[in-house]
DNA sequence: ATCGACATACCGCGCGGTCGGTCGGCCGCG
DNA sequence: CGCGGCCGACCGACCGCGCGGTATGTCGAT
């Protein structure tokens, strides 16, 4: 019993065709034909097909910060925290492969503000990312001979690319990848 | 002197305003202007601007194979030869940033036969580098405990965020930078 | 005379978005 | 309890626009 499955029948539509053939390629008309809706329901719901795609970034960056804010609200050695955050963002990441692929891929297709809009909580996220880092490098266990920018940059982009090479119907574990990644990655910044 | 100029004008044009606005949302109209020529003229050279997007891909795939090639027929210890492709595809992607933003944004705006064009050579590409891997671990320099594929995408990671956070107008230094995040992933592998 | 290299006006299509209308349920009132 | 009216949820035919692509013409070089 939802309270209104339109506005989520829709969304989950648009997540998979725009992960599918690209924001541009789908046309409103697709869209809710997919969700078993008509184009009334769906401008009764989204303002427009801008809005419908922002829906998607926000959810996806609301869930992101929680999760780490909550990991690092639970405290510990900074080693520990660091380790839990990256496994977490790896392991949804993976969870999340169509909403990732439409992330990373239709940023440019959202109206000037909202695409400001996103930019803004992605560097708050990194930011938090970045101090998490810094703490690290403060206690020595981190090396200091890479600019941290770089660090960061080497990190994201694994969460980046997932949607790119990892297939759920694959050899590959989702859990493990996430704790390969994040075991090659915390290797290579060790001090 | 040029041999002719419109199609190299427009190629330029077109790989600017795509990096910058995506394929969907710039028009032939646009582009056409950028370059100074007109609609027309284009079109005697290009059958579609499907087949403009494609030629984009063609010159960046060409390039890479026949640099790592390159590299690869020169010969060496395993360990010389792939640091020298790592380096030297980090360096070629900082390059050809706005090539790779438009390279990995907007491949699935090609017509399907041209997707799975640009899906061979890639995978060609990346069946040279996974024999590399492979040799490395034969002798016993890099680690086999986590799955080559994983390793390899670790590795393409890194040259696919590359666009989203590399500026030249930044800080770091563009053959700095490239051997950075090769000494990252080298480290990270390292038995 | 021919032909390649363009120029330009034009076309049809499909898109995002709109708008007048319908329908069921619920609330106040007598 | 019945009834009028109102309101939110939804329908779907329709619109105008801008797009990719084309057809016909021009012109200079060979």
């Amino acid at each position: 019993m939802r309270q209104t499955s339109v506005a989520d029948d829709v969304t989950r539509a648009a997540v998979e065709l725009f992960a599918a053939q690209g924001y541009a390629n789908t046309s409103v008309q697709q869209i809710v034909e997919a969700a078993g809706v008509t184009k009334g329901a769906m401008y009764h719901y989204f303002e427009s097909k801008d809005d419908l795609l922002f829906g998607i970034y926000d959810r996806l960056l609301a869930m992101q910060k929680r999760r780490m804010d909550d990991i690092v609200a639970r405290g510990g050695a900074v080693d520990d925290v660091l380790r839990a955050v990256c496994i977490d963002v790896m392991e949804t990441s993976i969870a999340s492969l169509q909403e990732g692929t439409v992330f990373f891929r239709s940023a440019h297709m959202l109206s000037a503000p909202r695409q400001q809009e996103v930019t803004r909580r992605r560097r708050e996220y990194n930011d938090e990312f970045a101090a998490l880092l810094e703490r690290g490098q403060s206690e020595g266990l981190y090396r200091t001979d890479i600019p941290r920018s770089v660090l960061i940059a080497h990190f994201f982009s694994d969460t980046h690319y997932l949607p790119q090479w990892y297939s759920p119907e694959g050899p590959e574990d989702a859990t493990l990848v996430a704790e390969q990644l994040t075991d090659l990655f915390l290797r290579s910044i060790r001090a």
